[in-house]
DNA sequence: CTACAAAATCGATGCAAATCAATATTTTTC
DNA sequence: GAAAAATATTGATTTGCATCGATTTTGTAG
């Protein structure tokens, strides 16, 4: 838990890049390591929100459950991303979703609250914030048409061209696939169903966790069209 | 087209509510009143973003339409609201939606660029797009929860509790049923037998674009659970 | 009022995906 | 390395909704 190296960590992060030096000390003061383990969760959806947080290492979900019990992970935040900053200008800002660690992980911890008075000073990294909620809102948008335009194939597809680098057709998920299935919105045995037709029809191999992608340009007009 | 009374349009809004007389005024002569008759439209998907909007009055849709063809409206915006606000902060702003007039219209463009310049000379303002841009996001995962979760049937009683004005049983459907049914996310044709459905039930009455709540308990238990 | 177009409804059928239930596989733990 | 637990796959069935085609209703212009 040595706080010394928080600030380095910082400067790597696009949010904070236009910090003065002095800005970034505070930020310091106002932010702690946290190490979680697989399992562990940073808050639960409906808790007061008092922290935006910057992932340093591991792999966090972001899952909202509906009254019922049901599951939905919204997103999986990876090395390097924020998350949860955009509450910060919420009059009473509660999470709208649980963290939770889907490996060890280490997150840094930024109170809302501080950060929220010290951009007051620096418009620039207002302008990048705004930036970068622009940016979230147009993914939001994305995922709203695919849910109601495309089927779980055609969302299936393309989440594995999303996760192949450019042009290597062999990769590994990095996630447990009943994981994926709830970010796509599909219920793991319609994913297991998908993958294996998809192999059928000599598009993809799969191995466990092992990917190969046999043919992109099938997956390509399956996208669209 | 009198322009004199673009100012006045504009205080009553919440994002220019921080403005300087001299800033207001700035704004002013970068904006332009558009009448639309029903049918016609502001923008479409994929155009430049070189405006954002406020309506004055009448009701404009916003919706996508994928590569097939298919229409999905994304938000119906009514008198007083703004929209594309957050584009201005995009690297090459581009609509992501056509805007359509669903009825005759009056809105006030405001120039994205000019409006961007003048916010760093208005930190409050700035805060103020945060706040509403963050209300947005929470809006649009609300959206997703809904998708993924709920069924056309809790999305339509939903909609329709959102609709009636608090302890008002009795009220009418603002725009026609295929629209509210592509808001939905479901086809006109369902959303007619979902609505004769929960007239079966006795739960709602129908006659044309008249809606009568009858009972209340019933739908707000089909929401949670 | 009539005629036409647009919107809404209805019936029949098909398909994608959820559900339920069982088995197989991988991973974890002692 | 065996036992236990978690994950993933498979099969059979049901459900919700889309699709297609045909009416009926509503709105509107002549």
């Amino acid at each position: 838990m040595d706080s010394q190296n928080i600030p380095e960590a910082l400067l790597g992060c696009h949010l904070f890049s236009e910090l003065t030096e002095a800005q970034l000390d505070r930020v310091r003061r106002h932010s702690h390591l946290i190490d979680m383990v697989e399992g562990e969760s940073l808050f639960f959806q409906g808790d007061e929100a008092v922290s935006f947080y910057l992932v340093l290492s591991g792999r966090i979900k972001l899952y909202r459950v509906s009254p019922d019990g049901k599951e939905k992970v919204v997103e999986i935040m990876e090395s390097g991303a924020t998350f949860a900053e955009a509450l910060m200008f919420m009059d009473q800002p509660h999470y709208p979703v649980t963290a939770t660690a889907l490996a060890p992980s280490r997150v840094i911890g930024i109170n809302s609250r501080d950060f929220k008075s010290m951009l007051r000073e620096s418009i620039d990294t207002c302008f990048l914030l705004l930036g970068s909620m622009c940016f979230r809102l147009r993914g939001l948008i994305r995922e709203i048409d695919a849910l109601s335009l495309d089927t779980g194939t055609v969302r299936t597809v393309s989440y594995l061209l999303q996760q192949a680098p450019s042009d290597q057709d062999n990769f590994e998920l990095q996630v447990a696939k009943s994981v994926i299935a709830s970010r796509l919105s599909v219920k793991p045995e319609t994913f297991s169903r998908i993958l294996k037709n998809l192999h059928e029809k000599k598009i993809v191999s799969i191995d466990g966790r092992n990917v190969m992608i046999h043919d992109r340009d099938a997956m390509v007009s399956l996208c669209s069209g």
